[in-house]
DNA sequence: TCAATAGTTTAGAATTACTCTAAACTATTT
DNA sequence: AAATAGTTTAGAGTAATTCTAAACTATTGA
């Protein structure tokens, strides 16, 4: 068994622990999500990025996948930018570097920034989420 | 000389004073954003607002002046929804509750909350601005 | 005061990111 | 291996926003 092999196993595992069905799109694009480092994408670039591999899947199927895998907790959808969405394979608790010239996300670890003195919701909410993105540009 | 000239007055003298030439669209939307209480706008909401109180201007241009008035530093812009972007009358040092399921603001006070532990950022980048967005929904 | 000019507005077309539809396809179940 | 339940896809559709270029208006300078 090569080492594509044990990936696509991996993978498949991991599809089947959230509940979706392994289909050859989803093991692909977890593939190419997951294999290394956290990394940050867009429907659009992850598109390019799979198409260039040789995968063959529908930029339909891309955005599908990336709101499934959102779902299943496999990925965090972070706001930054008003005209694209971004999606982090990094689901635990951190927050973002927002490179504004070049519209990158780097990674700042949980522990490292603290936000203190948020006000109690309005009644009847609770808190879904703090976000922080620091934004930063050339000097 | 009545109280809708005098209001006039003021948002003229803004414009002037942002180096915006006043006409008679940017003063009226001028009007209206800056009346009374620090708002939250998108351009659609902005557009029919003062579209219902008579003012005939084209949504093109609320989407110019929303840009124009927001390089003058006259308003905000709050990425925090992929869907549309909105703008903030209060320019000054806060944050923001969304409730996800309104798509509603609400301001939170700058001395209020506070962020600790922001990493320097990459050689060559500073720091622009740290957004912090707590978001909320029904309990 | 009034033309020249420089900047502004606008309708409508264009663009971009994304979603929808329904027919073809595939994983799973029986 | 057929039935079924879920998935993928091309292409059309949508929503927010931007672009274009012609008409318009505020400002400038004589």
């Amino acid at each position: 068994m090569g080492k594509a092999e044990r990936d696509n196993g991996k993978a498949i595992q991991r599809l089947r622990g959230v509940g979706l069905r392994p289909t050859r799109q989803r093991v692909e694009l977890a593939g190419v999500l997951f294999k290394g480092e956290d990394r940050h994408v867009t429907a659009e670039s992850l598109y390019e990025e799979a198409s260039q591999q040789g995968l063959r899947i529908s930029l339909a199927t891309v955005y599908n996948t990336l709101h499934q895998f959102t779902h299943a907790g496999l990925l965090r959808q972070v706001v930054v930018d008003a005209a694209r969405g971004y999606f982090d394979t990094n689901t635990g608790d951190h927050q973002h570097f927002f490179l504004e010239d070049e519209g990158a996300l780097i990674d700042i670890p949980g522990d490292q920034i603290s936000v203190a003195g948020v006000p109690t919701p309005p009644a009847g909410l609770t808190v879904d989420r703090v976000d922080v993105v620091v934004r930063v540009k050339r000097a």
